[in-house]
DNA sequence: TCAATCACG
DNA sequence: ACGTACGTGATTGAT
C-alpha cells in the first residue's frame, strides 16, 4: 500500500475553529478557542488517516505574486480579529512543540504551498489529503489527492471529502475547470472580479460545455443567455486575469523534503506543558499514556494497623502534607505526605480512634507542627483550632487560598487544579476516582481509588507549597496572604461553628402568614387573565401577558419575552394584573427561599450554620451558602420582617455594625479628590453634598429628586459608570444621564482621572490591584468585542474599589474577633454581610463589644477620610438594623 | 444542566 | 454602531 501524506491549510482551519467555537480563555487570559479547535480537527484527521507524513502550511503576511499583478487583490479584506491574531503564534508554537513541519514562504499563499507539495507527493507515489475550509482548493483534487473540508456541526466535526470524481459529481466540472468557473463568477472573498451577469449557475453551465474560458470566448456567440455572451466578450481580459489569480501555483519555489515531514511522536514534553498552560484538559488526556505517569502513587500506603499508624503520625515532621478524610463530621482517617516515597493514609481503626487522631494532631499543631493542606478551614473546623492561640495560625499553609489569590477567576481550587497549575502534574480528579460515591462508600468499595484520592490531597499540598509561596512573593501578595487571608480562615471557621439562632416556630408562622394572600393573588390572576397557568413560569407568564392580553413588551430574553420586575413595573400602572403578579412573585419568593428554605437548615440546637467561602469571588469578597445569610431581605418591609426570626441566645443581644458608604470613601481615598475628601470631612449627608456641588445649589436647597439622582450617580461611579446603566436606573434618557456624569466629573476632576488611570493601568498590566495588593486578572480588556471590552473597563474601575473595601472589612473581622477573644469575652462574631458585622453580645459585655466594634472597624484602615460605623442593638436582627 | 428571576451588598 | 451598570446564591421551570 502506498504511503500517506496529510497537509493542513493552517490559517483556514484556524479561522474555521475560531468562528465555530465560543470564546475561550486560559488562566493567563490568552484566547485559545481557535488553537483548541484546530488541534481537535487535526487529531481527528490524524487518528482517522494515520498518515506517514504530515505538514501544515501558513500564509505569510507579505505581498504575493497576485498582489503584484492586481492591486485590488484582497485589498478590502477585513483585518483579522485581535483574538484570532493572537492565536496564530500560539498554534505555530504548539505545532513546533509537537515536532510538526510548518511551511510558509514569502510571496506565496498557503494554497500555492499546498498545491506544490501535493503535486510533489503525488509524483512520489503518495496518497495525499489536503485539509482546508477553502473550496478553492478543490482544483487540486485528483485520483490520489483528496481535498477534505471540515464542517463544525452541533454533533461534532464532520468532514466532506473530494477526490476528482466527487468534484465532478458535485460541481459538474473537473477540478481544473473549477478554476475557470471561479474566474467567470468571481470571488468576493478574495476580491477577484468575475464577469458581470454571470453567477455560479451560468458559469458552471458555460464551463461544462466549453471546458475553458478561452474556448468559451472563441464560441462566445453561441452562449446563452445573451447578457452573459455580451459580457463575456466585453470582460474577457478581466476573466483571464481572474483565472490567473485563482489558479494555484503548483510549482512554487519552496524547499520541501517529504522525508523530513515524517510524522513522529506528537506527544512531547514541550507540547504537554503548552497544553497544560492553555488549559486543554481534553487534549491533555491524550498525553496520559505517552507521558511518564506520576510514580508517587505507586507508593501510596494504606495503613489499618493502629500501632503502625500511631508510629507514622508521631514521626510527622514540619512541612508535611496533610489531609483529613472526613464524611460529614465523621473522620475516616488522615493522609500524610512526607516525601515522594512516603505517603500514607492512616485509617481510623482499633485504638487509633477518631478522638485519638484529633487529639494527637491538635497537640502536635499546638506544639508548633507546621503542615500544608489544600483546605485549611476544614482542618481548623475538625480540630477546633479557631479559638486556640493566634500563634499557631502560621503553622498551617492553605494551598487553596494561595492559588485563589494568584488567580481568583477559577471555579475550583481542588488538588488536581493546583497540581495542574503549579506542579505540571495531571492527576485524576476526585470525580474520576470516586464518581458520586461518598468518602466512606469509596473506602469500602473502591479502595485503590480512595487511596489515591486521599493521598493526593496531602501529596499535592506538600509539594506545591514552595511554588505557591514563591509566586505570592513575586506578585507582591505574600503580606495579603499572611496578614489577611490566613488569619481570616480561623475567624470564618469560628463563625461557621457558632451559627446563628433561628426561631423555628416563628419562621413557620411567617411562612404561613403569607399563604392566604398568595392564594388570593393566585385566584385574582387567574380570573383577570381568564385562564389557569403556572405564574412561576416566565414562559407561560410571557405568553399570557404579551400574546393573550397583548401588552406591549419591553425586552426580550434569549428564550422569549422578559417578565423581569423592571419590565413589569412599567406596565403595572396600566394593567392591574401586573401589580398582582409582582406581589405574587414577591410573596412566593419570601415563602420558598426564606420561609421554607431557611427552616431546613435549623439544627437540633436551634441554630443555622452557614458556610462562608473565601475562594469564590473575583473581587475578594466572601460568599455565604447553605444557606446564604448575606441576602436576607431588608429593603421591603414585608421581607424585612423575616429578620425577627433571627435571635440572640439567652442572655445575649445582637449588635449590628455597618460601614457607612465604605466604597465611596475608598474611592475618595484612592483618587485623592480634594472635593470628595472635604465633603466627607464635613461629615454631612454625602449624596446631598454631591447634589449641591454638582448642580451648584446651596446644600439646604437640594430637592429629594436631586439627592436621589446624585446618589445613583455615586453608585454608578463605583460600578464603572456608563450613561446607559445610569439612564436605566433613573428611568431617564441616555443623554440626560451622560449629562449628569459629565457634570459629576467636572465637579470631581480627580475621580475622572483616577478611573481613567485604573483602566489604563489594567490594560497595561492585564490585571487590577487593590490597596492591599489583591489582583484581579482582566482578559476582557484585550477583547476586540466592544461589549466585552466595555465590560472589562467597568470591571477595571470597580474591582479595586470593591476589592479594597473587601480587604478592609476582612481586616476588621480579624481585629474584632481576635480582640474579643484576647479579652476573654463570651460575645461572638456571627455574620459578615460585605460592609456589616453581626455580633451576638453577652449582655454584660455590651458596652465593651460596642467599643471594640467601633474601634476595630474604624481602625482597620487609615484612609484620607475617616471610616464611619453605624451601630444598632436589638433582641433580634430586625431590631438591630 | 441551563436560563430566568430576585434576594442582598 | 455595538448593548450595559459591579459582586454574589437559591429557587423555579424547562430541556
Amino acid at each position: 500500500m502506498s504511503k500517506k501524506l496529510v497537509l493542513i491549510d493552517g490559517h483556514s482551519i484556524l479561522n474555521r475553529a475560531f468562528f465555530g467555537l465560543p470564546d475561550l480563555t486560559n488562566a493567563e487570559g490568552l484566547h485559545t478557542n481557535a488553537v483548541y479547535g484546530f488541534l481537535n480537527i487535526m487529531f481527528k484527521i490524524l487518528d482517522e488517516e494515520k498518515p506517514d507524513y504530515f505538514t501544515v502550511a501558513f500564509d505569510v503576511h507579505a505581498p504575493t505574486f497576485r498582489h503584484k499583478m492586481f492591486d485590488a487583490y484582497k485589498g478590502t479584506r477585513k483585518p483579522m480579529a485581535e483574538e484570532l491574531r493572537q492565536q496564530v503564534p500560539l498554534i505555530k508554537e504548539m505545532l513546533s512543540a509537537m515536532g510538526v513541519v510548518i511551511v510558509e514562504k514569502e510571496g506565496y499563499e498557503a494554497d500555492d504551498i499546498l498545491g506544490t507539495i501535493s503535486r510533489m507527493g503525488e509524483e512520489a507515489g503518495l496518497e495525499v489529503s489536503v485539509v482546508s475550509g477553502d473550496r478553492d482548493l478543490l482544483q487540486l483534487a485528483t485520483k490520489h489527492v483528496k481535498i477534505r473540508i471540515p464542517k463544525t456541526k452541533k454533533t461534532g466535526t464532520e468532514i466532506e471529502d473530494y477526490y476528482e470524481e466527487e468534484v465532478k459529481e458535485r460541481y459538474q466540472v473537473t477540478p481544473r475547470e473549477f478554476i475557470d468557473v471561479k474566474a467567470l463568477m468571481g470571488d468576493t472573498a478574495d476580491n477577484i472580479p468575475g464577469v458581470p451577469g454571470i453567477g455560479e449557475k451560468t458559469a458552471t453551465n458555460i464551463i461544462a460545455a466549453y471546458k475553458t474560458i478561452e474556448n468559451a470566448y472563441a464560441h462566445a456567440d453561441e452562449i446563452k443567455p445573451k447578457r452573459a455572451s455580451e459580457n463575456l466578450k466585453e470582460y474577457y481580459d478581466q476573466a483571464k486575469l481572474s483565472k490567473t489569480l485563482a489558479t494555484i501555483d503548483v510549482h512554487a519555489k519552496i524547499d520541501y523534503d517529504v522525508e523530513k515531514a515524517a510524522l513522529g511522536n506528537l506527544y512531547t514534553e514541550e507540547a504537554f506543558l503548552m497544553c497544560r498552560r492553555l488549559d486543554f484538559k481534553n487534549i491533555l488526556k491524550r498525553f496520559e499514556t505517552e507521558v511518564p505517569g506520576n510514580q508517587a502513587e505507586e507508593k501510596f500506603l494504606l495503613l489499618e494497623d493502629s500501632d503502625k499508624a500511631k508510629e507514622i503520625l508521631a514521626k510527622a515532621q514540619d512541612g508535611a502534607g496533610l489531609f483529613l478524610a472526613a464524611d460529614s463530621e465523621k473522620l475516616l482517617g488522615i493522609s500524610l505526605s512526607f516525601s515522594e516515597e512516603e505517603n500514607y493514609f492512616l485509617a481510623v481503626t482499633g485504638d487509633f480512634t477518631e478522638e485519638f487522631v484529633k487529639r494527637e494532631l491538635k497537640d502536635k499543631i499546638l506544639n508548633g507542627f507546621s503542615f500544608s493542606v489544600i483546605d485549611l478551614k476544614q482542618v481548623v473546623k475538625i480540630l477546633l483550632l479557631a479559638r486556640e492561640t493566634e500563634e499557631i495560625r502560621h503553622n498551617g499553609f492553605d494551598c487553596g487560598i494561595a492559588a485563589y489569590l494568584l488567580n481568583p477567576l477559577l471555579n475550583s481550587y481542588n488538588y488536581e487544579d493546583i497540581a495542574k497549575d503549579y506542579l505540571n502534574l495531571l492527576l485524576p480528579s476526585g470525580f474520576e476516582l470516586l464518581g458520586k460515591l461518598s468518602l466512606s462508600e469509596a473506602m469500602e468499595k473502591k479502595r485503590d481509588e480512595f487511596l489515591k484520592f486521599v493521598c493526593y490531597h496531602a501529596y499535592v499540598a506538600k509539594k506545591s507549597r514552595e511554588e505557591l509561596l514563591c509566586k505570592l512573593e513575586e506578585t507582591g501578595m505574600r503580606e495579603l496572604y499572611d496578614t489577611i487571608e490566613l488569619p481570616l480562615v480561623y475567624v470564618l471557621s469560628d463563625m461557621e461553628q457558632e451559627g446563628i439562632r433561628a426561631d423555628r416556630k416563628a419562621l413557620k408562622a411567617y411562612s404561613e402568614s403569607l399563604d392566604a394572600r398568595i392564594a388570593e393573588l393566585e385566584k385574582i390572576i387567574y380570573e383577570k387573565s381568564g385562564e389557569e397557568f403556572n405564574i412561576n413560569s416566565p414562559k407561560q407568564l410571557g405568553t399570557v401577558l404579551f400574546e393573550k392580553l397583548k401588552m406591549p413588551y419591553g425586552k426580550k430574553t434569549k428564550t422569549g419575552y422578559s417578565t423581569a420586575a423592571d419590565v413589569l413595573e412599567k406596565l403595572a400602572g396600566e394593567y392591574p394584573i401586573v401589580a398582582d403578579i409582582l406581589e405574587y412573585r414577591q410573596l412566593t419568593k419570601l415563602k420558598s427561599t426564606y420561609g421554607e428554605g431557611l427552616a431546613g437548615y435549623i439544627d437540633d440546637t436551634g441554630r443555622i450554620h452557614s458556610s462562608f467561602h473565601q475562594t469564590i469571588t473575583a473581587t475578594g469578597r466572601i460568599s455565604s451558602t447553605e444557606p446564604n445569610l448575606q441576602n436576607i431581605p431588608i429593603r421591603m418591609e414585608l421581607g424585612r420582617l423575616i429578620r425577627k426570626v433571627f435571635l440572640p441566645k439567652e442572655g445575649y443581644v445582637f449588635v449590628d455594625a455597618d460601614y457607612s458608604q465604605i466604597e465611596l470613601r475608598v474611592l475618595a481615598h484612592m483618587s485623592g479628590d480634594e472635593s470628595l475628601i472635604q465633603a466627607y470631612r464635613e461629615a454631612k449627608d454625602i449624596h446631598r453634598t454631591t447634589a449641591s456641588q454638582v448642580f451648584h445649589i446651596p446644600f439646604e436647597e437640594v430637592t429629594d429628586l436631586q439627592r436621589r439622582n446624585a446618589k445613583a450617580v455615586n453608585f454608578g461611579i463605583v460600578y464603572g459608570i456608563s450613561s446607559f446603566g445610569l439612564s436605566q436606573d433613573l428611568s431617564i434618557s441616555k443623554k440626560e444621564a451622560a449629562d449628569y456624569i459629565e457634570r459629576y466629573f467636572e465637579t470631581y476632576p480627580k475621580i475622572k482621572a483616577f478611573l481613567d488611570s485604573l483602566v489604563g493601568d489594567a490594560k497595561e498590566k492585564g490585571y487590577s490591584v487593590t490597596i492591599y495588593g489583591r489582583r484581579r486578572p482582566l482578559p476582557e480588556l484585550s477583547s476586540s468585542n466592544f461589549m466585552q471590552r466595555s465590560f472589562g473597563e467597568r470591571v477595571a474601575m470597580n474591582a479595586p474599589i470593591q476589592g479594597t473595601a473587601a480587604d478592609i472589612i476582612k481586616i476588621a473581622m480579624i481585629r474584632v474577633h481576635d480582640r474579643m477573644q484576647r479579652e476573654g469575652l463570651k460575645s461572638r462574631l456571627l455574620l459578615q454581610v460585605h460592609d456589616e458585622l453581626l455580633i451576638e453580645a453577652e449582655k454584660s459585655e455590651l458596652e465593651r463589644v460596642q467599643k471594640i466594634l467601633k474601634e476595630e472597624m474604624q481602625g482597620a484602615a487609615s484612609l484620607a477620610v475617616s471610616l464611619e460605623v453605624d451601630m444598632h442593638t436589638g433582641n433580634n436582627w430586625y431590631e438591630a438594623k
